[in-house]
DNA sequence: CCTCTTTTAGAACATGTGTTTGACATAAGC
DNA sequence: GCTTATGTCAAACACATGTTCTAAAAGAGG
């Protein structure tokens, strides 16, 4: 006796998977459950009784809610996860992840070690492809960006004199201005008690423009 | 022959209405459609073909989508303004409006001449009783809040000393900080080319509290 | 080729459920 | 009181659809 290998991943998988395919579909389109021959038909089986089976290892599996003797019955579950409940956000409305610390090397935009998220409208800021950093200091204060701001910088690697941009210093992020002393590039705090600080490529890295700003302490 | 009184609104009316909430209902709860009987039970009608009158006239108004003979095929319609599919936010977020002009005399939040909305977490602010106003004028200047700002004002009738708030002086909706001063409550400016202005309880309502402030226009 | 397992199929069965028909009650108008 | 319209009901009907049973088809292993 061959113990059952279970292995079984190829042969049944596949139509029970376009039966879960098809369900959805089904759902989706109409908003409202198949019944068992509508999915004979949409899954290429041509048995009620297969696609029995398949309905009750998907409920089995969790995927799907299949009452007993209930018509058209079928609810979808683990829908959470891409459409339906609580991330649904209107069309012009994008969440932008507010970007705790910065560790170096790693590219900063895979960074998942966000501790907050803001929604912002796109046609405000022209563009989605954008994060949040939290302003730590002062060095922007006669900019008015504050200690304890939130900053929305649009993704880009590099930026016009006068710009103020996020920056990699080192493994620091840090908010400055970007202008040109005597021909040479600079990032300038907004603050006398600071000094400029030289652009140097093999050290600093231009991580976007700063297109907006969200303050939550006012003083 | 009379012709028929067109008040017919009373009688059916009611039924109709309670088959009507118990599909919405059964359908939210259930994600599935109710079938005639389960109808019957929730609109206390004793006859199925009672309940097939009426959804065959809801069908009719365009309330529902009913498919002859298909089980379970109740399908709801004109559910865009409440619930499904633009304008489902993150439970935690709360969309306030943008108020641009405001005229005198009529309660602010009743005014509906907003030109835009934007969303803010509501743990952030703490409560989702706000509106935003767009500052216009460089006269809190030196409390980082500039010309083009949005601010968040939390709704609340009367404020502590030297909170940053939203007032109507007259006509005119304005950011001020207030305090008192030789025992008098005035409304200062932060921008040494204003005069702090005295507050007439006659002439000026406190609108609310600035919780938070959007910018995107940094220059 | 034989056996065992898996997958699909076809047909028959059971029933939940949409639909229709006719009747009764109530109210309004003549 | 008679007729008509309206709202409800009960029962019967029709059938789409879930469920089960048995078996054929297709591989897998020997």
């Amino acid at each position: 006796m061959s113990t059952t290998p279970l292995n079984s991943e190829s042969k049944s998988a596949k139509s029970i998977e376009r039966v879960y395919k098809y369900v959805q579909k089904y759902i989706h389109e109409n908003a409202l459950s198949p019944s068992v021959r509508d999915i004979c038909a949409g899954a290429g089986l041509k048995s009620t009784s297969s696609v029995h089976t398949y309905l009750r290892k998907l409920d089995e599996m969790g995927l799907i809610e299949y009452r007993p003797g209930m018509r058209r019955a079928i609810i979808l579950k683990n829908q959470n996860e891409s459409s339906d409940d609580e991330e649904r956000i209107p069309a012009d409305v994008v969440k932008l992840n507010c970007i705790g610390k910065i560790t170096a090397g790693q590219p900063i935009y895979a960074h998942e070690d966000y501790t907050d998220s803001q929604y912002v409208n796109k046609s405000i800021i022209g563009s989605d492809d954008c994060f949040i950093l939290k302003v730590s200091g002062t060095s922007m204060i006669n900019a008015h960006i504050l200690d304890g701001d939130y900053i929305i910088v649009r993704k880009q690697e590099s930026c016009d004199e006068g710009d103020i941009i996020a920056a990699l210093i080192g493994e620091e992020a840090t908010v400055k201005r970007y202008g040109t002393k005597n021909g040479k590039p600079y990032l300038f705090p907004e603050n006398e008690l600071y000094s400029p600080i030289p652009f140097h490529d093999a050290d600093c890295k231009i991580l976007g423009k700063v297109v907006g700003l969200h303050r939550y302490n006012i003083n």
